[in-house]
DNA sequence: GCATACAGACCTGTATACAGCCCTGCGCAC
DNA sequence: GTGCGCAGGGCTGTATACAGGTCTGTATGC
């Protein structure tokens, strides 16, 4: 807050924009939402602003500022954008990172445990994406990594929903990605990437609708509280 | 302006932002600028902070908005990122473009004219721009269409200062990328584009110079308004 | 029972006011 | 001449007020 109101209210209304805390389609209420977080509404339009060019808020003129909506065909596009940089980051990462850098990540990777028990559907997601991001910055390009945060934010609620549809072989995956690195394979590295990050497009479909019910249950956010599924 | 004064005031400011009218590092006075466009301050920073999700212009708080920098670095990044967007699109294009969008596509090129003659920096760069996203359209995802142009934003610029440096082959290696995607010859694809996108990093540093040099002349805008060299 | 028109409340869009901070420029001391 | 401190102006940050438009809900007619 001491670095800027409008810098507290983006980053408030980003996590609820992510998290589909508002309803998909759902017109947000300015005055309500800036009474609630003790601000007025000029320093909130500001911050819906910043959220409407990072398409997490939609604006219509006239009307007002609306949750986006959640389709399959732009989860989907967007899954399939987040492949083309991750796979090109990989290969690029396996061409020009430091291998300290490489054995950084790895570390990164171990400390974070030999398997998921025992941590919330959101913790697993957090230290996916953190891995990935670990990756993307391999490259020392840091439009890469940022472009594939902006997409992370996106898709982030969907992939919460994914994490608890069915025992991810994440931590798996994960290894071999990294032993591809290291062994600065990037063919592979890259086909492991492409089927670990992809999703077929029923799997959305499911997704989403699972996502949608949970979304209109009434207490949503303590689903992705819960533990994930044993893995096998 | 009718549809919506901040609509008005986000693509007149981002104009000027992507054409470096705001001077890089320069502090951008709100009171100023809003006299200037007839409006207040409260819808220019609406329109501002778009600009600032867009990382067209930098904010600092308590201190205001600030034009972005204009260094070789990011400028560098930019063009890898734009790399990996056009060669991923390009190879997707390949394989699942429609022959009569692909043909659309040829259509569009041979409707721009056989040679760049008798058009000015800035048409030239338009059209290139126009060819690219055509592709990345070819790909049915809007995500890689929307991103790509955001990066293009970013470095319109320095694309205008580029094109004016040297005699581009730009209509032959269009060409010849438009032949591959006909072929459906997706690595023949992404090769060209790849030299056809990529600059070196000196190149790059002479023209970010000369970009400084334009930025801080009499009357910048004017110089991309002149004709292309001749091509041989 | 259903569609339509109207009225009222509500909400958005923008201007404006004002408090507080930042920066500049001047003066003073060294 | 140079560096530091202080005061003033100017700019930013936010709240608030108000005008205009949008939506809802009700009542009326078919």
């Amino acid at each position: 807050m001491s670095e800027g109101r409008v810098e507290f209210l983006y980053q408030t209304l980003k996590a609820r924009a992510v998290g589909f805390e508002f309803r998909p389609g759902e017109r947000i209420n300015e005055g309500m939402v800036a009474k609630e977080l003790n601000a007025s509404r000029t320093p909130l339009r500001e911050a819906m602003n910043r959220l409407v060019a990072e398409q997490l808020v939609e604006f219509r003129s006239g009307q007002g500022f609306f949750c986006r909506a959640l389709d399959p065909t732009s989860i989907f596009e967007l899954y399939e954008m987040r492949m083309i940089i991750e796979t090109a980051a990989a290969r690029r990462a396996c061409q020009r990172a430091t291998t300290s850098d490489i054995a950084a990540l790895r570390d990164q990777l171990e400390a974070d445990g030999l398997t998921t028990a025992g941590l919330t559907i959101r913790e697993v997601v957090t230290r996916d994406e953190a891995f990935h991001l670990g990756i993307a910055r391999l490259v020392g390009n840091s439009e890469v990594v940022r472009h594939l945060d902006r997409i992370n934010e996106r898709i982030r609620f969907i992939r919460w929903v994914d994490m608890g549809r069915r025992v991810r072989t994440t931590k798996g995956e994960h290894l071999k990605i990294m032993e591809a690195l290291e062994a600065r394979d990037s063919e592979r590295a890259a086909a492991v990437l492409k089927t670990h990050v992809m999703r077929r497009m029923d799997e959305i479909v499911a997704a989403v609708r699972e996502g949608y019910s949970n979304i209109f249950m009434a207490d949503p956010e303590e689903l992705f509280d819960r533990l994930v599924p044993d893995g096998d």
